[in-house]
This record gives C-alpha cells, structure tokens and sequence, in this order.
RNA sequence: GCGGUCGUCCGGGCAGUCGUCCGGGUCUUGAUGAUCCGGGAGGAAAGUCCGGACUGCACAGAGCGGGAAGUCCCCUGUCGAAGGGGAUACUGCGAACCAUACGUCGCGGGAAGGAAAGCGCAACAGAAAGCAAACCGCCGGGAGCGAUCCCGGUAAGGGUGAAAGGGUGGGGUAAGAGCCCACCGGGUGGCGGCGCAAGCCGUACCGCAUGGCAAGCCCCUUCUGCAGCAAGACCAAAUAGGGGACGAGCUGUUGCUCGCAGCGUUAUGAGUCCCGGGUUCUGGUCGCAUAGACAGAUGACUGCCCCCUGCUCCUCCGGGAGAAGGGACAGAAUCCGGCUUACAGGGCGGCUGCUCCC
RNA sequence: GCCGAUGUGGCGGAAUGGCAGACGCGCUACGUUCAGGUCGUAGUCCACCCCGUGGGUGAGGGUUCAACUCCCUCCAUCGGCA
C-alpha cells in the first residue's frame, strides 16, 4: 500500500500537560546526537514534540537546524513506528551531522524502546 | 599579470522526488480529509545604539527634577535637533626652512556655545601652580683680614614641571625688565576686500591685560509627559456573600509636588496583610501585514554545472583529466527609517605598489 | 520580543581623575615537626636571564598633563515581564 510520509499539526505535541505528561511516564533512550522520550499514548495516535531551547544553543540558526534535523527524521520512520508519544531533544553534536546519521540513530534509539522494529534499525529509509 | 586600498553591487545556479507554513478553488464530511493553483527570510532578518508609526495611561495639564542637541552650508526624513555629504576653526604626525615664537606644504583627527557669572580640580617635582612669586644666579650698598653674612634692586640666565604671565634683535641700565624701538605673534571692537556662511586676507589701534580643564559641578540657547505589541482590546470559563488582624483615608497617571478622576469617611467600614476556598489546557480571537507562526513554517535527498583547496596522472608547458573535501555570516516574530557589529567568495569603478611585453 | 544590570591577579572583593592591584581565601618556597596539620617568614598579573624597564582594570577609540574612574561604540555574562 501507499504509505505516506506526512507530517500533519495534529501529530505533534503542543500543550504543556502534554509534554509532562511524556516525561513523567516516558524512559529516556540517549544517544550521541539526540535523546528519545518514549511513552504510553493514552489516545490511538503517534505523537511526537521536540524541545530545543536556548540551553541548546544561544544562536537561533542552530536551534532551527537541529529543530529541521529531527522532524525530517521523524517524518521518515513514522509509518514504521508503533502507537506511542515521543519526546525528541537534540545534543550539541547534531550541529555537524547530516540527516542520514540522525535518523539511523534515532531508529536505533526507538528500536531500543520497544516501538520500532529490528528491521527498520538496521536499515532505515534512505528518503 | 599579481597584489593593496576605497566605494558600490551580488552573495551559488538548473532539474527531479519527498515534505512544510499561509491564502484561494473543487470534491467530500459531524469535526475533517483528498486534490489543484498562487505566495513563503536577510544584507545584515543580529545588537537594541538612535528616530518615528501604532497603543494605553480620565484631560495629556502645570512646576521642579531628569534627558537630549549645541561652528557653518547642503541633502534625506520629521511637529522636533535621528542620520548622511562637504567646508572651517582647532589639533596629532612628517617634511623643507631654522636663533626662537610663528608660519608654509603633505597625510590624518575634528561629540567645536560660555573659563573677562560663580564654585571646584591640578598628584609628584619645584622657591613659587593662579590677586603672581624669588631657590640658584646677576647688580648696588653695608659688616668682616677672610670664608661668608645682612639690607635692597631685578626677572635676562639656570633648575622643576604637562603647564612658570609672548618671541628675536637693538637701544637703555648699577644689573635688568614692552621700560622704549623694529620685525614676528596675540587681542577685541573699527574700516576695506573675498566667501551663501562658519571664516579667511589686509589695514589702523592696543604694550600685551583675565593660562588649562566644562566627555568636573554649573551657566546660556533650543527641544523634551511616561510606558512599551509580554503595549492594548474583546471572548470563553469561574465567582463566595467564609474566618482573623489592622484600619481613615485609599486607588489611578511619571522620579517628586500640585492639579484632576474614582471609592470611602465613626463604619451594615474603603483599603492592606494573613489563613481557607473557587476558576484558569501557563485557553481562544483581534492587534497582525500582497512571508508571517505561537513547541515556533523556507527543509531533506539525488543528478549536472559554477567557485576554492591540496593530491594523483597526462602534456605539444598554454593547459587538460580523475577521484576527494569545502562554499561564509547567519533565520523574520508589530511595522518603517538610520547607525553599529559579523561575513567564504565574486562582479564593476576610482586611486595606488611590484613585475613583464611593446 | 521588550526592558534593565554587571565586568579589576587563580577566586571573592577594595580603590576623590593622581604610585592600580588594598584586604581576605588559595597556591609556591623556606623554617618549626619523626611526619602531617597549625603557626611564622618570604613570594605570587605578563614580557626580556637577575636588576631595571615596558605593557596590563572585558575590547577599541576619545576628553585630560594624567583615566579602573568621565564620554562613545562593541563584546561577554546575569536578571525582570501576560
């Protein structure tokens, strides 16, 4: 079948209850460019929110790119993941990566936390 | 040909696939979804250093305080003094000249009203640092055998300092001194000339008198209410009228005062504080835009081309080929104008240095 | 986004426009001790071997005889807000 790639406003998390109620139930999963949230979803839909303050970075230009990065990854392994809310926070090396090595880590970091498949870790869509 | 510097402009291009924000059309639906069309970051979007628009503070009022501008002409904008260009006073460095003070030429700086309203400041050094004064010295007189001391005159010479009350030469004198004279410098008002003007040049007069710092306080002239889109307006939701203490004034507009407005004034008590409780997804819409959100839209991937770097190979030494890496500073958040700061590389123009050819 | 504050040795923190590094902490060396602590003495911004000289108060300009101090422009850090 035709699984689109989209990434829709109601896909993303938006309200501070939200966010907390992620990081209260959710397990951290840390890599070397991000750290993943995973959690429960209490309704039927996959769910994700990305934090990137200026803790990140002072300059708005980096915080717009790793903000890019990780929603680009997450549009692309979407179809692939199970019913879950995500919490996704970039670290300081992310700046100097490229798109491919952010989604194949965050694959793994979600394979890790039980809602992505081993298959999709190992080889996840180039685009 | 290779640089340097100043000004100005650009700051990767094309095609394809996937995706994102806003607006509109069509189909469908209870909300929505599907699809098509159009639009979607910068020269600095930045810093928030200035000026405005806009919004609120009852009226936007008065006084004090505070802040800002302050040589001249032109330009842009404005209620207004933000900003830009050019010129002038003044000033730093260098050069020629040179006895000094000045002055001349070249390159730069140039936030420049008032120091003959007032107050204040000047460390150290020095005799003396602001109504001039006299350490060494010079000169005259006196005392003493003498070294030297005392009295008086002087400000040319020495020394100190960032700064010591015009400079050079001559006359004059006991020694000296603008004491007098010549030239130079300076001064304010007068006259003449040039310039739109600030000002510049010349001339007569003045013997030279009150040195510096106002980006110390201050004075003068002129301008100036305060806050900022988290301004501000509306909607939704909820409401209690509880207990205690204090209590005559309280609240609102700017740092203060006045004025003004509202509430209250012996209490059935305005208001303040504490305890207890209710509501609120740190709600929504407008403000808000021919980009425009509120977990924050411009991106990802592929191919070709362009520019740069080093490597390898080929060469007819002009260059060519291959694979690799890199392409800056940086992301609108109410809007507009200016300033400042960051920035790989490139185009054009002016000035200029080196080298080669004719 | 808007508004505001601060910046001085390794650290905290002084300094009327007049010798910058007071004072405290830390560090180093020496003495005391069998050893350590305590205590005492000396040193402790940077450059040149010592002396001495020069440069230094976040950076760059300016005013002044003279600037941590006054003025301007930047940089960095830290606060506040419906």
């Amino acid at each position: 079948m035709i699984t689109r790639k989209r990434l829709l406003k109601e896909d993303k998390l938006r309200l501070k209850a939200e966010f907390d109620q992620v990081r209260a139930e959710g397990i951290k999963q840390a890599g070397r460019y991000l750290v993943a949230v995973v959690a429960p979803a209490p309704d039927e839909r996959r769910r994700c929110g990305v934090i990137c303050g200026r803790k990140f970075s002072l300059l708005a230009v980096r915080r717009n790119r790793a903000r890019r990065l990780l929603w680009e990854s997450f549009r692309l392994l979407k179809p692939e993941i199970s019913v879950c809310r995500l919490i996704l926070i970039p670290r300081r090396p992310i700046s100097r990566a490229k798109r491919p090595e952010v989604t194949r880590e965050m694959a793994v970091l979600l394979h890790r936390g039980g809602v992505l498949p081993e298959s999709v870790a190992d080889s996840p869509p180039a685009c």
